[in-house]
DNA sequence: GCGGAAAGTGGAAACGTTTCCACGTGACCT
DNA sequence: AGGTCACGTGGAAACGTTTCCACTTTCCGC
């Protein structure tokens, strides 16, 4: 491979004058341009990442992190930030978690690793994390945002929904529907923004009369098989709930299959309700009634906010986007 | 943040031998070890992965390009390839192309990219590449394997399904289960896996007396959403067809979604076959029955192959897996 | 014609590693 | 006692950039 040494020996000029026309900065003579570029060309040159970042301590390059690489959910959420980024000419690394359970320690060891990998900045979705975990990824790099979970002390730099009130939400649009006796699918006891939306559903409740403390409920871990298992669970143990809400729609869809195959019309005798507003949710049979996170603002607004820090832009931040009850065709009005 | 001289310095050793110390080789005085041990813990020390890869040469990271973030195929396939890496202790750096129109060129960026920042070696997913592409990629970084697509002049790098043969299987189920009248949703021209498929499928039919000529056809772009609309334009243009093909499962499900709201009873009225077996195809009402290709296997072999390429290990690899027929409910058997 | 600013230039130094070479020390053999 | 060997060690050189400083030339205004 060609160094700039080559360029510079071949264009006949200068190791400085060969990096200032590679990096487009400085004032060079247009004859020096036209030569250097013409070496360039032909030794194929391409200059050394490594050496660029060994330098100048920048690398224009954001990390992230995603508890999961396959699955629904995270990967718009990626595609957004990928877009943006790109747009401003940055470049992203991303890293991935193995699982929700090793969430917290996954996002530890991304965090590190995407530190060591010079990224100039870090985003961290990961609702797992301690307020220790935290501490620890802003002592190797200060320069980093939270997806989906808070943090008191370092409050600006979280971006989330509000889960608490989309939750509540969730449980005003079923109860408005004139369903009484619900039933719900929870997420992981690690996560709390499950926890988050399950208080803002239950606190909900005690407008229309409904006790919290005769919800039945189910566990899942966010996947649809455990959607399935958790559907089949509450059935069993007593059918008499008319609506099921799953804390995410993978579950749901979990639900909508078990249901289907189980011979349960929905919603003619069970209303299904989601939360996040997946794609995939508009395509299940019937589609699926659900929350629509705002996930892609959500997230590009936290990569403005880490450009700015990065890089001193001055890009508009917004926070508090309100999410909204999607009305399709799962969820039925009674009574 | 410190240096490796600090950590020489402050544990009273020369540089080479806290270099030694670190790396974990050469021959290090117990004493030494511990000293310097001690030292890169009081300092917090991390070794800069630029001079590292500078000084070295080598990143211990493969670099993988995929067409799309988003979606639902190609995560589990970058989750395989994940999970092998991790396994034999080196890393991955993703790149991603926007869009499936641009894919060609997303690709070539993404080669670029990738190999600029020091992968020691590129897995690139894209079946839209000319053979000139696939030079110009060796040229720059001769370790690399192509998943889904086939050169002959690099034919042992090559990881592809047998697409033409699973097309085939895909129509002998259909024709099998008693089912004359087709229609496909072919996906979009510059998939050279679809145009392989397709002309599976189309041969196959001969043995059961079939005309592909008069095959129903309508062209999507591997979407759900063009799934639908296929499926509508069909349905629209003659719909005595029985049973429905579509090139990926994603537009299966679109096409699933119509017919639900269309009010068509799948199979009763009509069968849908999908094609990959991704995971979610086993949640739709009805479960998909689709073709099952080792999408993930596939990506395991390319892996290992790339590994003993650039770093001389000697995994297995294995070639030509067998895609299957997965049959679960979608389809009808007729006549 | 002269002073001084501006434009253009070359190359040394620095970024933080690893590798290689040279050297000292003690153990072991003969 | 002398020779060889392995082990442990320190530090210079190299990897490929960018940045900074020092220098020359050109141009302008007086």
């Amino acid at each position: 491979m060609a160094t700039i040494k080559d360029v510079a020996k071949r264009a006949g000029v200068g190791l400085g004058t060969a990096s200032r026309v590679i990096a487009g900065n400085g004032s060079v003579s247009e004859d020096a341009i036209r030569r250097v570029r013409k070496a360039i060309e032909e030794l194929k040159f391409r200059p050394s990442h490594a050496a660029r970042v060994l330098q100048k301590g920048q690398s224009q390059t954001i990390g992230v992190f995603v508890p999961l690489v396959h699955g629904s959910f995270y990967t718009p959420i990626l595609h957004a930030i990928y877009t943006t980024l790109r747009a401003s000419g940055r470049h992203m690394v991303v890293d991935f978690g193995q699982s929700l359970e090793s969430e917290r320690q996954d996002a530890l060891e991304g965090a590190e690793f995407l530190t060591d990998r010079g990224c100039d900045g870090l985003i961290v979705m990961a609702t797992a994390l301690t307020s220790a975990d935290i501490e620890r990824i802003a002592e190797r790099q200060p320069r980093f945002v939270l997806l989906n979970r808070s943090s008191a002390r370092f409050q600006d730099r979280c971006f989330n929904p509000d889960h608490r009130a989309a939750g509540a939400a969730a449980a005003r649009a079923l109860c408005e529907a004139g369903h009484r006796r619900l039933a719900v699918i929870e997420g992981p006891k690690t996560s709390r923004d499950n926890t988050l939306r399950m208080r803002g559903f239950e606190e909900a409740l005690g407008a229309y009369g409904i006790d919290a403390a005769r919800l039945a409920r189910a566990r899942g871990d966010f996947s649809p098989e455990s959607g399935r298992a958790g559907t089949r669970e509450l059935l069993e143990r007593d059918g008499s709930f008319t609506a099921l809400f799953c804390a995410n729609d993978e579950m749901a869809m979990g639900a909508l299959s078990y249901l289907g195959q189980a011979g349960v019309a929905v919603p003619g005798r069970l209303s299904v309700m989601g939360y996040d507003g997946i794609d995939l949710s508009e395509l299940t049979v019937p589609p699926l009634t659900t929350v629509l996170i705002p996930w892609r603002e959500i997230a590009t607004n936290a990569l403005n906010h880490l450009l700015n820090l990065c890089y001193g832009s001055a890009l508009p931040v917004e926070r508090d986007i309100p999410a909204q009850v999607l009305w399709r065709e799962s969820v039925a009005r009674i009574g």
